[in-house]
DNA sequence: ATGATCACG
DNA sequence: ACGTACGTGATCATT
């Protein structure tokens, strides 16, 4: 039989430092357990073992460890994010049927040990998962270790393996520590000898007792003689410090470890309650399990297919509508106390939603799309997926299941045969009523249900109309740029030397960096890197790197925005992008499929391309952007007077911030201290650093410094309103925009340093981003009322986060424009004017100011 | 499935 | 000593 052994601190360590924080709502750390149970799972897949057993330190106080603590006493302990963890996760080992291992006065090396060679001696097969490479001095004929290297990738360690490695079998590896010492266990070893003359002298002579034992006849440089003899005693201890013990009180009957039944159901539930939502995936356990049944009157649903017939009797009866809509199969299903009511047909969902009722839905847009098609109107009052998006926009998903488990919202067992999701339709109400009260509870009522909501309907009526393209214009400017690809990749084979694939960064580096020599700037993970920054550093040195340049925007403009975007044209000759509304942890949506809100404009190649998007004949576009909306928010919720009044006096931010930092009056800002200045704008919306500015702007460290402070120097409540935010955020564990969307930062409590800066970047930007967001959603809805109000044809048909675009009839467009300047200015009113700009024209290149 | 790259605000 | 600006999505290569 195989026992596989698991090293538990250490995978929990792995996971821990490799995985970035995960945390819940309210803050719980999980992203340890995350890891573990992932890396587990493929270990346990990848071996099959009968018998699992997972061995985890406890405080260790024998002799050997009392040795130990002497070595260790300078490791840090466990941080708090960790140690949060392990009960939690050992509780779901337990539950999911595993046997975890301690004892007392051993460390869990000592466990494997132990275990491995009560395997071995009885026949048997033992696989060592674990993080560390100290037991390694395991791998024998029936014990190898798989060696975790990341989330995904483990290393197997047999005997040759090792000996092919380290150059000594298995055994040996502790003979080698005696003498090069590990400084991550204070195990110091000889000093003056490393890993290349421990493992020599080892391969020599076998073993430090005959090292010792024949000090003087050996063939060994004087040197390394007299540091040998200097760490004598050094060497022994370090040689029982690292060797592990095999002979921990443990039980050794390995039928005890054999898979166990556990308590699944209490596994799920816990997974649940951590929101880990893909392991109770990656588990093959089942959510519907995980939802608390009350004990004593277990609740049970009937499910009930309604006809038309019957369909409007049953309609009065009731005063909050709890639907969800499958339009895949035409089919309805409404929610009360004892039934869940199933209703097929488009009629019967035409009569559903145009009932007058109140709706309470888990997906408003699709119906908002659906009435928006049939020119019907519904009133939809709450949508799960929202609510819950407001709540927590760094979630995964907002599927019913998912809230409901989140909410331990108990679900009522289905009497009848059904599908499962139907527990969840049939939970709606219970499930609306906590996720309302905790909307109020944050104060995001009105955001909820004055600004989500109503933009989901704007958003469905977007996607509906979609944005008139030039089918004919792309392809051939498709293939105009096919022949300029075609021409630049035959004349880079050329300068090379030999063909290849230049879209692989990894043959491009090998043909750069090894083929013609040119210095490597930058690696990656993987390699050399080949991207723009380095490629524009070597331009000079050869001219084949000004084509790659050349070569890879214009593959770009032709595969991503020629090719695909064709693909997408329906029918009618429009592209219908898909609008996320909980997609992004700021609160900006996204779009999709195409995305159509990372059309080139930038370069004039790329401008180009707006060219063939287009109002349908005798319509115009009226596009319309905000000036500077993220610093006039910047100004605005740091109450900062300079800025402000630099706002108000409608004087250009970038060069008021060019006179203030390059120390020079208003009318001698040279158009590069204003670009430079307009960085270091940028960078304080970003949470600036020197480092990447002086990147950005190509000037020194210094330089750049003196920039920031001379920058926060005059807009000093900048200054303190960026520190602020952070000691607010550390209090609070979020922060929230000007209409209260939250974001929560469990990056602030992370032990890395890394990820902690992060999260003060992070916190000074969400805000900012954050609020210009909700500004122009407000903008949004209000925009659609207004159209619809006077009477306009002109409809949305697209948002690009600081930029609206209407489509109008020729004769709207002045009307239109008026509109969208008043309602995007007005949207809200901050100490600071927001000022909006239209524009139009046939082509989204014409009508972009 | 993940990483590298690059398009946008 | 180390890494280094916020937020997205699509494509291609690679594992």
């Amino acid at each position: 039989m195989i026992l596989l052994v698991v090293d538990g601190n250490s995978i929990l360590n792995r996971a821990f430092y490799g995985i970035k924080p995960l945390t819940t709502k309210d803050g719980q750390f999980t992203n340890a357990i995350y890891g573990f149970l992932t890396m587990f799972e493929r270990m346990k897949a990848d071996v099959s073992p009968d018998a699992v057993a997972i061995a985890f330190d406890l405080k260790a106080k024998t002799f050997r460890h009392k040795m130990y603590d002497l070595y260790k006493a300078n490791r840090k302990g466990m941080p708090e994010e960790l140690h949060q963890q392990m009960a939690p996760l050992k509780e779901l080992l337990t539950d999911l049927g595993y046997r975890i291992v301690t004892c007392e006065g051993y460390e869990a090396d000592d466990i494997l040990g132990t275990l491995s060679k009560a395997c071995a001696n009885s026949g048997n097969t033992c696989v060592i998962a674990t993080g560390d490479r100290d037991s390694l001095q395991l791998v024998s004929d029936r014990v190898s270790v798989r060696l975790a290297k990341n989330l995904n990738g483990t290393m197997m360690y047999t005997p040759a393996v090792v000996e092919e490695e380290y150059g000594v079998p298995p055994k040996k590896l502790i003979e080698i520590k005696a003498i090069q010492g590990d400084s991550s266990d204070n195990i110091p070893g000889v000093a003056g000898i490393g890993p290349k003359g421990a493992t020599e002298l080892i391969r020599k002579y076998g073993d430090i007792d005959y090292i010792y034992d024949h000090l003087d006849e050996l063939d060994i440089k004087p040197g390394m003689r007299a540091k040998l003899e200097q760490s004598k005693d050094s060497a022994f201890l370090s040689r029982k410090l690292g060797e592990i013990c095999l002979s921990a009180p443990v039980d050794t009957d390995l039928s005890s470890y054999s898979i166990g039944e556990g308590d699944k159901t209490a596994a799920a539930r816990l997974m649940a309650r951590l929101e880990l939502f893909k392991l109770i995936e990656k588990f093959g356990l089942d959510l519907t399990e995980t939802a608390e049944v009350k004990h004593e009157e277990k609740r049970v649903f009937r499910i009930e297919s309604l006809d038309n017939a019957h369909l409007k009797a049953v309609m009065d009866t009731i005063q909050e509508l709890y639907l969800h809509i499958d339009f895949a199969e035409n089919k309805a299903y409404i929610s009360t106390e004892e039934l869940l009511y199933t209703i097929d047909g488009e009629n019967a969902i035409k009569t559903i939603l145009t009932s007058g009722k109140k709706i309470y839905t888990d997906n408003a847009k699709p119906i908002f799309a659906y009435c928006d098609k049939e020119g019907v109107d519904c009133d939809i009052v709450f949508d799960t997926s929202l609510a819950a998006y407001l709540l927590n926009p760094s979630s995964s998903g907002y599927d019913l299941d998912r809230l409901c488990a989140g909410y331990n919202i108990p679900v009522a067992k289905c009497a009848d045969d059904a599908d499962e999701a139907c527990a969840f339709y049939h939970a709606m109400p219970a499930l609306c009523k906590r996720l309302a009260d905790d909307i109020h509870g944050i104060g995001a009522d009105r955001l909820l249900y004055e600004i989500e909501i109503p933009l989901a309907r704007v958003l469905a009526r977007m996607e509906n109309i979609g944005f008139a393209v030039n089918v004919e214009g792309i392809r051939d400017y498709g293939e105009q740029l096919d022949k300029e690809v075609k021409e630049l990749q035959q004349s880079i084979y050329d300068d090379v030397g030999y063909e290849f694939n230049i879209n692989s960064p990894k043959q491009l580096a090998s043909a750069l960096f090894e083929e013609l020599n040119l210095p490597p700037r930058k690696k990656t993970k993987s390699g050399y890197s080949t991207n723009a920054e380095v490629l524009e550093s070597l331009i000079g040195f050869h001219p084949v790197i000004a084509k790659i340049l050349e070569y890879r925007t214009v593959a770009k403009l032709k595969s991503t925005y020629c090719d695909s975007l064709i693909d997408k044209v329906a029918a009618d000759g429009r592209i219908h992008s898909s609008f996320n509304q909980t997609e992004t942890r700021t609160g900006r949506i996204s779009s999709t499929e195409p995305n159509l809100q990372n059309i080139p404009v930038r370069t004039e190649r790329g401008r180009e391309f707006r060219r063939f998007f287009r109002a349908k004949e005798g319509c115009v576009l009226v596009d319309a952007d905000y000036s500077q909306i993220e610093l006039r928010v910047l100004a605005h919720i740091s109450g900062d007077e300079n800025m402000q009044q630099a706002f108000r006096d409608n004087i250009d931010i970038h060069t008021v911030t060019a006179s203030e930092v390059f120390k020079v009056p208003i009318d001698q800002v040279t158009p590069l201290m204003r670009s430079r200045a307009k960085a270091v704008n940028f960078g304080i919306v970003y949470g600036i650093g020197a480092f990447s500015l002086s990147k950005d702007i190509g000037v020194s460290m210094r330089e750049a410094q003196k920039y920031i402070e001379s920058y926060l120097a005059h807009f000093h409540a900048i200054d303190r309103y960026m520190k602020e935010v952070i000691e607010k955020a550390k209090i609070d564990g979020y922060v929230e925009t000007l209409e209260g969307r939250r974001r929560y930062l469990p990056e602030l409590s992370a032990s890395n340093r890394n990820t902690r800066a992060f999260g003060e970047r992070v916190a000074r930007n969400a805000p900012i981003q954050g609020t210009a967001a909700d500004i122009i959603k407000i903008a949004m809805v209000n925009v659609d009322k207004r159209l619809t109000k006077e009477g306009l044809s002109a409809r949305l048909i697209l948002q690009v986060h600081d930029e609206l675009i209407v489509e109008a009839p020729a004769y709207e467009m002045m009307q239109v424009a008026m509109i969208l300047q008043e309602e995007m200015e007005n949207a809200v009113h901050l100490s600071v004017p927001l000022t909006a700009e239209a524009a139009m024209g046939e082509t989204w290149y014409d009508a972009k100011g």
